[in-house]
RNA sequence: GGAGAGAUGGCCGAGUGGUCGAAGGCACUCCCCUGCUAAGGGAGCAUGCGGUCAAAAACUGCAUCGAGGGUUCGAAUCCCUCUCUCUCCGCCA
């Protein structure tokens, strides 16, 4: 959410900044609202001035013993007006409100502006494509040709966009996130953390899926109670950890990782990834977040992104480092590098990790804030990025240490955690 | 699932219809005293949203005592609904 004090005063270059994200602001409908909010909160406010202060009048002579009936008459006039008028401000409040949580953040200075995923500019490369001598596998005939791999199973199960490992894959999966999780505690000082999968629509709305993006998102009602939803990614959970809290400052950052599973509907992307592992309803996700100063907020981003790179660098994955233009950016972001890896099967670079500082969007839906020693409470930053994505990087590693056999060759960072296997082989 | 207790400011905790935004304490900030890793004295210290304003400061208004409704001229205080926490029982991984 931005803050309103922004869309007062400085409306015409919010405007400007949110089309370059090919946001429409209603312009008319927020200068009509705001005016007419104005108007009706100036008058209720006065209207409950006047009430309070013939209350306690009444409350003065009623302590000495005078008759107060002509007051009370005049107060009950008071609340006929009153009423009418707060009605009216509540409906006129919940619309503005409704307005602003729809907007999106506001693009920093240093993001290109751009229409699509095209005009985003690579930033780094790191690693290079290895050269096979013949002609690679993609990964779901790596893993189906290993027998360790079904997604005929898996679409019995669940239907379609789902997947089983098995055997040493299966192992492989979870050797991905103790290790990732195991170097950012030990070495990138991040807190570990375990937490819900299923949250509520308030949750949701303090990191900005909710209202907007519902579609996205896996529903699960209840008979007598408000209904939860499967997170979509653990920085929901985690960046909630400080909804409606107010920190010390000596306590920033706080760093904190997760290993969650993530639920995604994807509404809108049928058709695309159709094959594979790549675009699941159900994936799992080691995450990254952090709580900041808003001083320290794009130093942050560079850090946290790079502890995202370390976790490829480990793998010895190749990958290039995009920063996304205006046009691609997610809308609580002011500033994104998306990490993609490279699939020799698809012979592209694909995401595989986004990291993104969100300032004080998210801080304000949450009402996160820190207490420094002199001043008021002031909204925290908050970042995260993927730490990165599981079946993703377990694709990665598949394609790009394949051999002319099928066999995978399991990264050295990786063996400690498969009981000292080095090659994934048939069936096994 | 059953029975009971509770929810107040950064924290602890008082307050059962009217000068209560809320005593007291802790923590914190400033000052004084002391002269030593203590203690004492004084002052300040909630948050959100408006208005005056270019803005800040300042001043001022409104709201907020788990949430939402209700009663009343007036609610932290009375009534209803809900949520959460704790204790006991049941069930259970």
């Amino acid at each position: 959410m931005l803050d309103v004090q922004l869309l007062r005063n400085q409306l015409d270059d919010v405007i400007h900044r949110l089309q370059q994200r090919h946001f429409k602001f209603d312009v008319d409908r927020f200068t009509t609202l705001e005016q007419e909010r104005k108007q009706v909160q100036m008058k209720t406010q006065e209207l409950q001035s006047q009430r309070n202060s013939l209350s306690k009048e009444i409350g003065q002579a009623k302590a000495q013993r005078q008759e107060a009936d002509h007051l009370m008459q005049q107060a009950t006039l008071i609340n006929e007006e009153l009423d009418e008028a707060s009605q009216k401000l509540t409906v006129i409040q919940k619309e503005l409100e409704e307005l602003l949580l729809g907007i999106p953040n506001l693009p920093h200075v240093s993001v290109p502006v751009g229409e699509s995923a095209d005009q985003n500019v690579e930033v780094r490369r790191v690693g290079t494509p290895k050269v096979f001598n013949f002609t690679p596998k993609d990964h779901v005939d790596l893993g189906e040709g290993l027998a360790l791999m079904d997604f005929n199973r898996a679409s019995l199960l669940s239907g379609a966009r789902f997947s089983v490992l098995k055997g040493s894959l299966a192992r492989l999966h979870r050797a991905l996130t103790q290790f990732m999780l195991d170097t950012h505690t030990t070495e990138h000082g991040y807190q570990e953390a375990y937490v819900p999968y299923l949250v509520s629509a308030n949750t949701l709305r303090g990191t900005g899926q909710l209202p907007k993006f519902e579609a996205d998102l896996f529903k699960v009602p209840r008979e007598e109670a408000e209904p939860l939803y499967l997170i979509p990614t653990a920085e929901v959970p985690l960046t909630n950890f400080v909804q409606d809290t107010i920190v010390d400052e000596q306590a920033l950052p706080l760093r904190l990782t997760a290993h969650t599973p993530c639920f995604r509907s994807e509404a809108g992307s049928y058709g695309r990834d159709v094959r594979g592992l790549i675009r699941q309803h159900q994936f799992d996700k080691v995450e990254l977040v952090q709580i900041v100063h808003p001083d320290k907020s794009y130093d942050a981003l560079e850090e946290l992104t790079s502890h995202a790179e370390a976790i490829l660098q480990r793998l010895e994955l190749p990958y290039r480092v995009m920063l996304l233009c205006t046009g691609d950016m997610g809308a609580g972001a002011t500033k994104t590098y998306d990490l993609e890896v490279w699939l020799p099967g698809q012979n592209a670079y694909r995401e595989i990790s986004s990291c993104s500082n969100c300032e004080g969007y998210q801080a304000r839906r949450m009402q996160a804030r820190f207490r420094s020693q002199k001043n008021k409470p002031e909204l925290v930053h908050t970042l995260n990025g993927s730490g990165v994505a599981v079946g993703r990087a377990l694709v990665a590693i598949l394609e790009n240490h394949q051999n002319e056999d099928g066999s995978i060759n399991i990264p050295k960072a990786l063996q400690p955690y498969m009981g000292g296997i080095s090659v994934l082989t048939m069936g096994k």
